[in-house]
DNA sequence: CTCATTAGATTTTTT
DNA sequence: ATCTAATGAG
């Protein structure tokens, strides 16, 4: 296979190549991981060293299973449809609706997302009399995930405080709600699977005999749960194959695990580590200061990238008035590109934390220079979609609780608060689905004459709808259920009943993709699993060219040839938390690595002395970050604008040379940059009390965060 | 029951 | 600054 194999260097080639042993990949950023990883299913199947059933790859995004199968489609003569290619959710689901009896499921179970799944620990807390006020129904979420995540079940957590033994208390009884509902979140698919597995024997060998190679994508990313799922597929004829990249691990604060890198060496692959080093990607100095940067992490498995691309140009440091002049000097950068000829799309412009987009669409706006904004909402999270699906859950089972609340007063029917809890205490009492109570409620009073109604219209849904096709049968429910009156009598609504039509496309895409019958209960379960698990791209509309505005997370895979990265300030980059969590910083700092490495060309770095944060204006300093980069590989850019300074100079004058004006006895003020003799440098946040009694809180950089100095007994420097 | 006002909180995010 | 969730008046 001479073509397949043309063109990778020797370390993907062994990695492409290498027998049936167990290996860890560390593959760099732009080293051609997904090549190498697709490359290597192709040719495993094309030299007979497998059949294309026995084949499982595991991602963690639907997008990168989707790039995988693209491109093995264009590797392979045939795409056969029996190789497990998926996302750990997608494959997990696909593992429980195949057993569900043995699992303890439903046929048609239901997926819960995050939102789901907090409106029902709601619920369950509701019913257990848990005062939400001690008890924030976020951190019970965030307990009852990180529990599973850890393969905990209720009666196995340790609860020593009465505090915990609460927690307990509810994660029990949260687990019962969903078994009696016929739903499950997304920990639930991996545990119950995992259980799954681990307790049926014949099972666990069937699969271990079939699955011959197993291969993981982001492994760095992998919590210790979908570790220990994937060792249950590893027998002792399976191959695996992990590829991660410890440097780029930026979701530790998710539940991931980077140890499972070393014990995946210990486990598996004992000596086998192949590194990809050859960078593909940026040009050298923006590799060089990647490079740098990252050494200062203690615990690496340790990588150096390099490239035979040349130097390029240096890091372009700028240093903004405040966060408004960041804006518009990121604004005349960018028209002046434009103006090279260089398109927007290529242009993409990152920061910490989404509330920072703000200031830049302003400027962008208001410069006239399109730009597309990742992130926000995604199409299956939108209101209106939530309410169309609860209604088609309910469709296929209304004992679906979460949904019948969802909807059974939306449109307004005249059911509120009131009612709802009175249906609730019954259900409760009865140990019964509120559906179950719902229809049992005789058509007397005008509340119980709108549950009436809505249990009419729930039944009349199901009769009329599912004979017909699914993309008609949701069209019937959206017009039916008062769905689309009721955002046609919107003054906005049009943009939600768009997102409605567009829902019904998806139903027809996936009856074509399905096979062309009437909606069976079957067909419509698949199809509301398929929306929770992928939540939908965040904004398709492509076509105009337009810049890039996104999070350094959202970032990471993806590649430009231009990358400004903004508000490279301590306090917002590294971020303020990052400063008291332990392993904190280190997880920033590959946060700033991952964000160099998107830059092929051209790498500009900015912060601003100022800056509206929360609706109040906070003073900051530069981010250890930038001097993390070798001073020769950065050049720091002057401000063209302020008071009319020579144009003469070229933009790429290296660093402003600070005027050490002897600043008179100080009058204090907040934005003043002052040395410390101990703390060493810092600006002022605030300032406090008189005379004798003056105070000043100091941000300083490095390690000594911010402090309250009395300028009684504290030496403290102006610097202008 | 509905609408309006107000208090409170705000890294990062996939499934 | 802006969003959400939880209260209180009509």
């Amino acid at each position: 296979m001479p073509t397949l194999l043309e063109g990778l260097n020797p370390q993907q080639l062994a990695a492409v190549t290498l027998p049936a042993q167990s290996a860890l990949i560390l593959a760099g950023a732009g080293s051609g991981k997904t090549r190498v990883l697709t490359t290597r299913i192709a040719w495993l199947i094309a030299n007979g060293h497998v059949s294309p059933s026995g084949i499982f790859a595991v991602t963690f995004t639907n997008k990168a299973a989707k790039e995988m199968l693209a491109r093995l489609t264009g590797m392979l003569p045939a795409m056969p449809r029996d190789m497990w290619i998926g996302t750990f959710h997608g494959l997990a689901n696909r593992l429980l609706r195949t057993h569900h009896a043995a699992a303890g499921l439903p046929g048609l179970f239901q997926i819960l997302d995050s939102s789901d799944q907090l409106s029902a620990i709601k619920r369950t807390m509701k019913a257990l009399n848990v005062d939400t006020e001690r008890f924030d129904p976020r951190k019970v979420q965030a307990f009852i995930n990180q529990s599973k995540e850890n393969g905990l079940r209720a009666s196995q957590t340790e609860a020593w405080d009465p505090y915990q033994r609460k927690l307990t208390e509810i994660y029990a009884a949260y687990d019962e709600q969903c078994q009696r509902e016929g739903v499950v979140d997304f920990a639930e698919l991996l545990l119950r699977s995992h259980e799954l597995l681990s307790r049926n024997d014949s099972l666990r060998q069937h699969y271990q005999e079939r699955f011959r190679y197993v291969l993981i994508d982001e492994f760095q990313d992998t919590n210790r749960l979908q570790y220990r799922w994937l060792k249950l597929f590893a027998g002792p004829d399976t191959t695996l194959m992990a590829v991660g990249d410890d440097d780029q691990s930026i979701y530790a604060f998710r539940g991931a695990h980077t140890g499972n890198m070393q014990e995946f060496q210990r486990d598996f692959s004992g000596n086998h580590l192949i590194r990809l080093e050859q960078n593909y990607r940026s040009q050298g100095n923006i590799l060089d200061a990647a490079n740098a940067l990252i050494s200062r992490n203690p615990e690496r498995l340790g990588k150096e990238l390099w490239t035979d691309a040349g130097h390029g140009e240096p890091v372009m440091v700028f240093r903004a008035e405040d966060d408004r002049a960041e804006a518009s000097w990121l604004c005349q950068q960018v028209r002046r590109l434009q103006d090279d000829n260089h398109r927007l799309s290529d242009i993409a412009v990152l920061y910490r934390a989404n509330a920072q987009s703000r200031e830049l669409e302003h400027s962008l706006f208001a410069a006239g220079i399109p730009y597309r904004v990742y992130g926000g909402l995604r199409f299956f999270e939108r209101q209106e979609i939530k309410h169309a699906l609860a209604y088609l859950r309910l469709l296929v089972n209304p004992d679906d609780d979460n949904s019948l609340i969802r909807v059974i007063n939306f449109p307004a029917r005249g059911i509120g608060a009131r009612t709802l809890e009175q249906l609730t205490e019954t259900a409760l009492a009865g140990q019964v689905s509120l559906w179950q109570v719902c229809r049992q409620q005789p058509a007397g009073k005008s509340a119980e004459r709108g549950v009436a109604a809505f249990v009419n219209l729930i039944s009349r849904l199901r009769e009329e709808a599912l004979p017909l096709n699914l993309p008609e049968c949701i069209a019937h429910i959206l017009e039916h259920s008062g769905l689309n009156q009721f955002y046609r009598n919107e003054t906005d609504g049009q943009d939600r009943l768009d997102n409605l039509d567009e829902l019904v496309n998806a139903g027809r895409l996936f009856y074509q993709e399905t096979g062309m019958n009437a909606t069976s209960d079957q067909q419509l379960a698949e199809f509301l699993a398929l929306a929770s698990l992928e939540a939908g791209h965040h904004q398709a509309n492509a076509g105009e060219d337009a810049l890039q505005l996104m999070t350094i997370h959202a970032a990471k895979g993806l590649e430009f040839e231009t990358v400004f990265l903004t508000g490279l300030e301590e306090g917002l980059f590294p971020s303020e938390h990052a400063l008291s969590e332990e392993r904190g910083i280190e997880e920033e700092r590959r946060l700033m690595y991952v964000a160099i490495t998107r830059a092929r060309k051209r790498l500009y770095l900015s912060w601003a002395g100022k800056r509206m944060l929360h609706g109040r204006e906070r003073w900051g300093i530069a981010s250890r970050f930038l001097t993390e980069i070798p001073e020769e590989l950065r050049s720091e850019i002057r401000p063209a604008t302020q008071r009319s300074m020579p144009r003469a100079t070229p933009a790429t004058t290296p660093v402003t040379a600070l005027r050490a004006a002897p600043t008179p006895a100080a009058p204090w003020r907040s934005g003043m940059n002052v040395k410390h003799a101990k703390f060493g440098t810092g600006v002022i946040l605030d300032v406090a009390g008189m005379g004798n009694d003056l105070r000043v809180q100091v941000r300083f950089a490095g390690e000594h965060g911010t402090k309250w100095l009395a300028m009684a007994y504290a030496r403290l420097e102006a610097l202008a």
